[in-house]
DNA sequence: AATGAATGAGGCTTCATTCAT
DNA sequence: GATGAATGAAGCCTCATTCAT
């Protein structure tokens, strides 16, 4: 599944990534506001900060603007989950890591998230079709890391389980942002993370106790000493 | 939150309930592949059987097509999941049989939910509310449920831990329908059912080990096995 | 080649043919001053006398207009063509009147034939074909008529001349319309018929001279005796 | 009527004939196959080798383009023709060639004459008029040739006609470019051009036989056939 | 002289909604 | 109550032209 080709009539690639940028953004905050129907591309250039003509410069339709901010988010969440990797952790602690850091992405990038969540739909298959393949690319990151855990024997579930587990912990994720609205009244991002980890790795069967209930009990993901130091 | 009035130059209630199902029928099938943004008013009406001054004369606008399906689809979950409910049941058995008569149902009527999910978002503030309000009190059904197995001991989970438990119910029943682009190539509902409430009962650290894992298989947890009979 | 079809979301024939005939007359009208592509729908649907919402439940896109427009001129030409026609005659005499009565539609309809004429190219290749194919079915008609008169050695040319001897008669009635910015300046219809038709019945080497020249000489297109009546 | 001024930031008159010359040569082909309307000053600015903003400095604004072509096209007739002119030749033999090269020019410029036929009409008034004016030079050179015959008694027709005689050769002329999707499927250029000036011969009442039939063939008309060698 | 990014007026078309029949 | 023709605001996109580099 190749990436897109989102036509342009600029030939200077710098000026291209960096104009994309700026509709990008002001994309995301306007589609999340508005939703992608409900804005207007003239919206989109004047929040880009020009005019109408000079954003057809740099895409062909409507639709490349949200693929591109799709395309932009997935990128974004890798790059950021990846700066938040501890690469010297191992066992159940880096499967800790791994779905900790990309918790703490998505809230860092909830406006993108979102978006990206909701309004991939309206893209057009061959877009989607894109799109889709790096969300099973996600889903594949954390596969590697259970079945890694999983043939360690630190946690227990069924080879058909994994599939499932990976989903589960990426839509966990992402209901962080579209459950906000009552969730985030409810949870902390901090909180979110304990709680939500915690019943990942029970529904794991993970070997360890630090990892499967509150702070309050056995100080797991908390603050002070316990002898762990994510956060 | 009351429910939104949608206006209707009809006098006759009987012929407004019979016309607004068959909007709603025709909505749901239109919605579902095209979106709401994608659906005319005229398809609607067309594919509902009448004219487009006829649509008008039962709705008020374009969004309270929206927002009557948003409304059945939540009628329509509860009343297909009572009739699912056996009141015999107790303890584990109970919430499990809630759970996975939810999935079932979500299954039956995953256009319908799928549409009701990914649309909610272009309703207007009053219709919003309310159709967040109706989620909210499925919530609770869950919840309810989960706190009597916690009182009695069946499940051993934090107080603050429930509310999530809850969400992460619901949204596993949504799941079902907003991931069937890949969650339903790899499993089939009955599959789905089994390895999701076992994941999510281990999460909640249910005290029976039948609800923990595939019946079908040699338990990998589970000591005894007994026979039971959901599926 | 079928008539091309012209998508319309009104149902009433009757009112699609009245509505399309008072645009074919708006455009005929504006694509005269203005041309094809200098004339906005949004004019066209002013000089229609309904608003653009309505112009496009008659049509489906703008280049609609332009295949109305040529259809209804053919139709047109033909129409006035025939009543213009006195069955009885026969011979030379016949042929005279199929010209003159050409020459005479095509002034009648002047702008209408030039702007068919100026931008039938405009038109895209299914409904190009189309109205080619109307005018090739034109000069059928007067290759019918020639042929008699050659078979009956009125005329005499050759055989491989014929084809172009219709050409010459259809593109002498087109000049009138799009020379006439210098040729109208020049002859009246009248005396442009005479002319014209002198010198291309010399050129057929018709056997006849009353036709051959001016009626200023030996009165051929004249409405009394001389002994030729065609008008 | 004076040639338009075409406005031109750049000083160096050599490089203006240059570009220009460029320009009309790109645009022919462009105007040809998509119309002027049809044709971006982008593509123009491509097709002819350098940038849009390099295109502005040797015209003032995109219809300059149109008249650059239609100015060039007259003056390229003009040339090749005169090229093609055996300035010994006398009589209807001369009257001949001046047809006959007349023809074989605009077959060979084909492309030219038919954009300039079909897209004067987009010029303003002022560029129009020009071009009108050196059509109206071409036929003039015509009517000198048809009164200097008509003088000495080569061909017989009225006075009132002779201007007539000269539109129907330049429109003789133009038939065979903007007919040529049926005119050019039944004649080469070489038999168009001996029927086609058979049949004006003939309706000038030319006084040689010679011109009046296709050479190969045996006389109909014609009495002495003697050999003439055009082609 | 050459470049090409920026501009924005304006074109075509859609579609939710109304209202006379 | 039902119909469907009429409306026009508003959306997406193009492209001739300018101007800073």
């Amino acid at each position: 599944m190749k990436k897109k080709n989102v036509p342009s009539l600029v030939k200077d690639e710098r000026l291209i990534k960096t104009r994309r940028e700026q509709i990008v953004k002001a994309a995301v905050q306007l589609f999340n506001k508005k939703g992608y129907h409900g804005t207007t591309t003239r919206e989109v250039a004047q929040a880009s900060g020009f005019s109408i003509g000079t954003l057809y410069e740099y895409i062909g339709s409507k639709e490349d603007i949200l693929y591109l901010v799709c395309d932009a988010v997935y990128d974004e969440v890798m790059e950021k989950w990846e700066q938040l990797m501890d690469e010297n952790l191992q066992g159940l602690e880096r499967l800790h890591q791994v779905i900790y850091s990309y918790f703490k992405v998505v809230d860092d990038l909830q406006n993108e998230v979102l978006v990206m969540y909701q309004e991939t739909k309206s893209l057009s298959n061959e877009a989607l079709n894109y799109v889709l393949q790096k969300e099973l690319s996600m889903k594949d990151m954390f596969e590697k890391e259970i079945r890694t855990c999983r043939e360690r024997g630190l946690i227990e579930i069924e080879d058909r389980e994994v599939s499932l587990a990976c989903h589960n912990i990426l839509v966990s994720g992402h209901m962080w942002t579209f459950r906000r609205w009552i969730i985030q009244k409810e949870y902390t991002i901090e909180s979110y993370c304990e709680w939500q980890i915690a019943q990942l790795f029970r529904g794991f069967q993970a070997k360890d106790g630090k990892f499967l209930h509150h702070s309050g009990v056995t100080p797991a993901i908390n603050k002070d000493g316990g002898g762990n130091g994510w956060n």
